[in-house]
Order: C-alpha cells, then sequence, then structure tokens
DNA sequence: AATCCACAGGAAGCCCGGGAAC
DNA sequence: GTTCCCGGGCTTCCTGTGGATT
C-alpha cells in the first residue's frame, strides 16, 4: 500500500462539510448578504432574510463564510456581531432552538463579566436541555442578548423542516425582538431549499423574514469546472486528474439541477475508485464508475425504506429476473409474490393493489414498467430490473420481518411456462 | 369480423392509527 | 379521557384495452 501512487493531497475539500475560503460564481449573492448583514453595523435596524435555492447551490456555505468575515471584522465596529448557525434538521423543537441559542449567548456573558455578574442579574449559567418552560428559555435568552449592544444573527437552515415540525412561533418570536430589545438586535437568517414553503407561514411572519430575500440559481455546467477545478487543485496531488474527467463530473450534475454537492461527491468517489485501482490516474472510467455507485447507493437506500410488502413484490421480480429467462410480466410477479407471502407467513394482498406497488416501484426507478398488450394472452405490464440483484438483495435482506432469503425457496410451478 | 385473454387502472368504500378538539 | 376527523393502505367491483386467435 505504501508503495502505491498517491492520489489523494487532502480528500476532507471534496466533503460537503467543508466551507472552502473562496466561493466561485457566488459574488453576487454574497455582496448581497454582506450589505445587508452589515447594515446595523452602522446603525440601521436589521433586515431578515430568506434564501432559497435547489440543494448544492451554495446556500450553506455563502452564509458561513459571510457570517465567519463578518465577526472577524466586527471586532473593530462599535456593534458586536454574534452569529448561531442552527441546522433545523437536527434541531428541529422550538424549545431546543432557544435553549440552543440563549446557551450561545449566556456563555458570552460568563466569558465578559464573570460567573458572578450572571448570578447578580439572577441569569442562569446554562439553560438546561430540557425542562423549562419555554417563555422562561426566551426571556433568559432576550435579557442575555440585551446586555450589550450586539448584533444575533440568527442563521436557521433548512427551515422548512422546522416549519412543517413544530410551526412558526418560534420565528415570530425571533423576528419581532427587535421591537422590544433596547440595546442588541436581531436578524434572522432563514435558508430553504422549497420554495413553496413561504405559503404554509402565517402572514405576519412571511413578510417580516422575507424583507431580503435572496436567490440562489442552480450553477451551470461551466460554473461546476471551475468549481471542481480549484477543489481539485487542493484535494488531489499534481497530475493526477485524467483529461476530461471533470467535464464529465460537471456534466453529470449540471444535467441534476446544477447541484455542486454531487458534483464534488462524483469527483470524490472517482478518487478513491482509482485509488483502490492502484491506478496513477483518475480517469473517465472511473467517473463513469463512480457516477454508476453513486446511482446504485441511492437506488440501496430507497429499498432500504420501502414497506415490507413492496420489498416483497421487488424480490419477487428479482427472483423471476435471476431464475427465469422469459419476460417478466405482472401475473408472474403476483404468483411469485403469493408464494413467498405464504412462506414467510406475512398477509398476501389483492392483485389490485400490487398493481398499485409495482407503479410505485417504477415511479421510484428501481424498476421500468411498461404496459403491453400480447394479444390473445392479455394486457400486461412487463417489468425489468433497473437495479443489480445482488445489491437489491442486500437491501432487502435487511428487513427483519422478512428473516433470511435464503431459506425462502422459488416455486417451481409458479415457473411454468 | 368476432371473440377473448389477462391484466390495467378508475371509483367507492372499509378500516385503522394518530393527532386535534372537546 | 373521549370523540371526531383525516389520510393512507387496502379491498371490491368495475370497465376498458387491443392484438392473437378463432
Amino acid at each position: 500500500m505504501l508503495e502505491t501512487k498517491q492520489i489523494f493531497k487532502n480528500r476532507e475539500y471534496l466533503r460537503p462539510s467543508y466551507t472552502p475560503d473562496e466561493l466561485p460564481h457566488r459574488d453576487e449573492q454574497i455582496h448581497q448578504l454582506a450589505r445587508i448583514l452589515a447594515a446595523p453595523l452602522r446603525g440601521e435596524t436589521p433586515s431578515n432574510i430568506f434564501l432559497y435555492g435547489k440543494p448544492g447551490t451554495g446556500k450553506t456555505a455563502t452564509v458561513r463564510y459571510v457570517a465567519k468575515e463578518l465577526e472577524r471584522v466586527s471586532d473593530r465596529a462599535p456593534l458586536k456581531v454574534k452569529v448561531v448557525y442552527l441546522n433545523c434538521e437536527i434541531v428541529n423543537t422550538q424549545y431546543r432552538i432557544l435553549a440552543t441559542i440563549s446557551d450561545v449567548f449566556l456563555r458570552n456573558l460568563e466569558d465578559t463579566r464573570g460567573e458572578k455578574f450572571l448570578k447578580s442579574a439572577g441569569l442562569p449559567r446554562r439553560v438546561p436541555m430540557t425542562g423549562w418552560p419555554t417563555d422562561e428559555v426566551y426571556h433568559s435568552f432576550f435579557r442575555a442578548l440585551d446586555e450589550d449592544r450586539q448584533l444575533a444573527v440568527v442563521i436557521l437552515d433548512e427551515i422548512d423542516k422546522l416549519v412543517q415540525r413544530s410551526g412558526d412561533e418560534i420565528l415570530y418570536l425571533l423576528t419581532r425582538m427587535n421591537l422590544d430589545l433596547k440595546n442588541a438586535k436581531v436578524a434572522v437568517v432563514g435558508i430553504s431549499n422549497d420554495t413553496n414553503f413561504m405559503e404554509y407561514l402565517d402572514p405576519r411572519v412571511r413578510s417580516s423574514l422575507s424583507e431580503e430575500e435572496i436567490v440562489f440559481p442552480a450553477y451551470n455546467a461551466l460554473q461546476l469546472k471551475d468549481i471542481l477545478e480549484k477543489r481539485a487543485k487542493i484535494s488531489f496531488m499534481d497530475g493526477v486528474i485524467g483529461n476530461g474527467v471533470i467535464q464529465l463530473c460537471a456534466a453529470h450534475a449540471a444535467r441534476e439541477h446544477g447541484d455542486a454537492r454531487r458534483a464534488l461527491d462524483m469527483l470524490r468517489v472517482a478518487g478513491e475508485l482509482a485509488e483502490r485501482d492502484g491506478a496513477e490516474l483518475v480517469t473517465v472510467e472511473h467517473v463513469r464508475r463512480a457516477y454508476e455507485k453513486i446511482e446504485q447507493d441511492k437506488m440501496v437506500e430507497i429499498i432500504r425504506t420501502l414497506p415490507t410488502q413492496s420489498k416483497l413484490v421487488l424480490y419477487s421480480v428479482v427472483l423471476l429476473a435471476e431464475r427465469t429467462p422469459r419476460r417478466i410480466v405482472s401475473g408472474d410477479v403476483y404468483e411469485v409474490y403469493q408464494d413467498l407471502c405464504h412462506q414467510i407467513g406475512l398477509d398476501v394482498l389483492t392483485r389490485r393493489r400490487i398493481s398499485d406497488l409495482i407503479s410505485e416501484l417504477d415511479m421510484l426507478g428501481i424498476i421500468n414498467a411498461q404496459v403491453i398488450n400480447r394479444g390473445r394472452h392479455g394486457r400486461t405490464k412487463e417489468i425489468k430490473l433497473n437495479i443489480h440483484p445482488t445489491q437489491a438483495r442486500a437491501a432487502i435482506h435487511e428487513d427483519y420481518s422478512i428473516g433470511s432469503l435464503e431459506t425462502l425457496i422459488l416455486p417451481s410451478q409458479s415457473l411454468r411456462t
């Protein structure tokens, strides 16, 4: 292993968690965001901002970048800036959001004024992660914040997830705080890739959250290429990227709504494949395989989360695909399915229902089902498997209610001609 | 030309679990 | 704690389809 040539310099730079020092093709968004967030430094009331755009268009990276710069610059400004970044997919209740934010400011206060000060002001050192009434948490946050002349930038990433789960009450609270605060100010930055999500909001919240809106358009192939090249330079060894590799990654990702995250993923996986091969060069062939691998992984994930009945239908198709040269039609699938149900002891669903399940599998892209007329032999759906049988097996296998697939036998009678 | 196969897929309604309202 | 309502999974019943077969 030591003798094989190294491909990566540092692959961490290709992971989605990494925030780069420069963001190509996002100058406009960076400026807009910076301009809006810097306004309070000159004494103006901050505006709340709403960012939206498809996944992988650099929303999170841009916000984090601007936030970092802002905090740095604000040392010299009359107003301190403190940024709190929250991913609402993870921190997804009102309470936990408030608790997390107040924790930041309480800690801050303790650092600058000491523990004694907190005690004399009647403020707690920490907010427990559970247990308090929500309004008490809110008040400790409010007071801790208002102790200083400062600007709190609260970034709520994937804000649609929050509203879905816990409603928009917290947004109402946060966006109205400026009316009551004497010294400090709050700016809320909401990030979402669901553009329609605004419609579920209370009109008051909607108007205050979207005082400013910044749209992140999808990257086109050229821009993606640019981004990939910059990243490749720092993450790969010199000269290991073959001809056309980056273009191909960019082209693939551009077709899928310009998702830069996917493009970087593909490049990384291609590199890993090359590394495993002991190759000296990452080639377009590696990219092709990386693309396939990513697609397959996605499928496996989908299969894993399928309901048991659907898995069984899919497994019937897998068995037929493996064991018979004939074309697979819905009738055969149903027979095999019935038999498997009996073996496992699962309820047998009706033909009609299975017909729907097959259509669902088709929609998910796991299989291809096409309606054909076979004349005297009636009307059917002809089914083709869109994934490796072995991989499908592996994903289905994990369902404990199906049990060990090896013990299941394909009855010969359902294979009759 | 008539028939017929073997399903597709629409319509209506049942049942059940879970959340909101009382 | 009870009641109400809703949505999703499912069944029953049904009509439609179009080319191979008669």
